[in-house]
DNA sequence: GTACATTCCGTACTCCACTACGGCGTCACC
DNA sequence: GGTGACGCCGTAGTGGAGTACGGAATGTAC
């Protein structure tokens, strides 16, 4: 595959994958004479788990620690990132269901009509710190 | 409270909360005789209330209209924005789990010491498309 | 064999969310 | 009543994550 074919299937611009080139993300494949490089669907993979990465609230630099989990061999080092990543998602899938809790609460209270002046939105979230 | 002490109880910058006010998601109590406003309790949860947005992965822009919800009045539109905001965060619920058992199949392995050369991290989670 | 699309490459620009800076005013206490 | 911390204000700078641009080289379709 071409970089833009890449782009394509894993939904960013080609700019994009040149980026995430420079910063390591993602390899270089030897370009074969002076010419085009072409990539393979580990790329695309790759890039789709990025972006999802990020969605989730990832930076570039923790893509690239959680990256290093697959292409690293060191499994003794590479545990106590697991392990830290996994705390940081635990923690954002608790606040993650606080919020949906409350927008559904909000939602219902919407549906019934019974929605008081001014709902307590913030002071439910906040008071659950 | 000076808004030194709201900083400090929300635990943002004195200059974020200046920066929230230009951008109208706190409002600025107005100012008792050309000298130091005053603000409430309120206002610290409000802060809160957007940092924790925004460690889910909203933007300032989205948490406008998270706070318009509980600003507004009219149930029958923000209704609507909750029930889109109730659909991402249900997404990002399951694309978190994904990465919550990924990384416990992952520090499950490495415990055993029967990971193999090259787990399939990339392959599990884009498979799950 | 020549248009036309793509790649390649570097540099520069943009947008978001702050963060820093500099100058002035004000308040609290000693 | 002065001094030092804090507040007010505007403007400018930073860092992350791209996005745009412009020109040369290379492929591909007719």
């Amino acid at each position: 595959m071409t970089i833009g074919q890449v782009a394509a299937q894993a939904v960013v611009h080609v700019e994009t994958i040149r980026y995430y080139q420079r910063l390591g993300l993602v390899g270089e494949p030897p370009r074969p004479l002076g010419g085009i490089r072409h990539y393979d669907a580990k790329t695309v993979a790759r890039l789709r788990f990025i972006k999802r990465a990020q969605q989730l609230g990832f930076s570039l630099d923790e893509v690239r620690n959680l990256l290093a989990l697959e292409d690293g061999q060191s499994c003794r080092e590479t545990r106590v990132l697991a392990e830290n990543k996994l705390g940081v998602i635990e923690q954002r899938l608790v606040d993650l269901r606080r919020m949906q809790k409350l927008l559904k609460t909000l939602i219902g209270e919407c549906d019934s009509g019974k929605r008081p002046r001014s709902c307590p939105i913030i002071a439910t979230l906040t008071a659950a710190d």
